[in-house]
DNA sequence: GTGGTCTAGACCACC
DNA sequence: GTGGTCTAGACCACT
């Protein structure tokens, strides 16, 4: 079951917190078409962020085709995002494994890392063809956010 | 100069997104100590965003001690966030540089490659002590998220 | 200036019916691109629902991208539904102009109108072919109550 | 026999719709009085929805009077709403079927065509003095949706 | 007991 | 002054 972590004080809205951990869950596989997400009452539980926060969330992914909320029921996972290459035992999978030990081990923050990672796909993109971006973390459309 | 890309539509105020690619530019070593933001102006021009939301964030990072406002003249740059490991030549820069240029040849997207290497980090976080977290992108404080 | 008028009472959810009034006047013309639908506070005062519920329903729009939010400034209408034939002096426009006059001076009430054409829909659909229906009123997907 | 179709995702509350679509039957003639309305356990059959909805819609339709619950044998029509001049061979009946073939050969939608009646319906009663209305699509009173 | 709507009001983001 | 988020709590729809 997917465990949200919610960073208040982050400047960025709850719901959208729940959202992107939602979708980034759904890229890795974690979640699966059928897999049931946890209800509202148990996030409410598990973060102290209101009820009606979460099920704004939820509307959203719903709204995007990703969830079905199913009244008395549950909200259920309709569609995945999983993208082969990314797999748990996938070479890329294993490579960032280590790379990102090597990193921690070097006295990098998360958030270092992240940065790492940002700008590289910022130079990738800027040199290879079509999207070019510069410094910008923000996504060509809404939901770029990892 | 800094290019700040805001992503209308993300969820993510504007002034939470500039102060983001600006701590990121300031890890990467992008920025220095004694650099100069661009001036609200600037950013208006190449963003269509408000100069208010503009000057909020930097009153932000100011705040932080990252960046210094001096009145007539500018935005300047007061502190670094440069590691040492993230240099543009480092062994850590050249892998993920290598690993993302393969993981866009296999086809995954922006958002995925940011899902695995968080994925990454959580399990690696959870696996070694201090700073457990399961599938969260937020950060322990404030500003974590890259 | 669209005007809505809320039913309480008939059981159909305040926002879906500011939804359903919305398109229907972005159907039929009355709305075009670059118009503002009145600000929450504006409905408020017109209609006694909470500038919430306003807001929800011009949010469910956005996300159809029907109309586009712009704090500070108001919604404003991004994409029109307006159907050739469905103008003002169409043919058809005079002829329904007609029939309702004769429905209602026959002594025909509003839902006697609208349960006649709704018959005359299913008829229609019925016989010619795809997408057959019996005394529904039910959409085929959403937003398909006029 | 009456075949409710529900649109799930239409915001309507189901038995909502069974009530609305059962009223217009009869206004229509298409149910008659001492006819049975399908079983709770059929319409759960037919549409997937929970027997207690439709025991609520016509609980519904029971308290307005339209219909008589005899335990054990099933729910009867004991009120007819079908009026003089909607008979299925009236002339406004053979107008209107005429109307709607020729606004779905110029390519209108459904919606559209509920669209143009609900706006002709509004520009008449605007018009002609005593339940003046703009853009609304509420009746007067509960159940006024066709 | 699930999700869903609506209300009320506080505070924030942006123009 | 606009829209936006979040909270709190009541009540409803549905399984």
């Amino acid at each position: 079951m997917i465990d949200y972590r919610i960073d208040r004080g982050s400047g960025v809205p709850a719901y959208v917190q729940i959202v992107e951990q939602t979708e980034r869950a759904l890229r890795m596989g974690f979640l699966k078409v059928g897999d049931k997400l946890p209800t509202a009452k148990e996030v409410v539980a598990a973060t102290a962020i209101n009820p009606n926060t979460v099920l704004r969330a939820y509307r959203d992914l719903e709204q995007t085709g990703l969830v079905e909320l199913r009244r008395g029921l549950g909200t259920f996972v309709t569609r995945s995002l999983a993208r082969p290459g990314a797999e748990d035992d996938s070479p890329l999978r294993r490579e960032v494994t280590g790379w990102v030990a090597r990193a921690r081990a070097e006295g990098l923050e998360r958030a270092d890392v992240l940065a790492m990672v940002t700008a590289a796909l910022d130079a990738h993109d800027n040199e290879h063809d079509s999207h070019p971006r510069a410094t910008g973390n923000a996504g060509r459309r809404t939901h770029d956010r990892a």
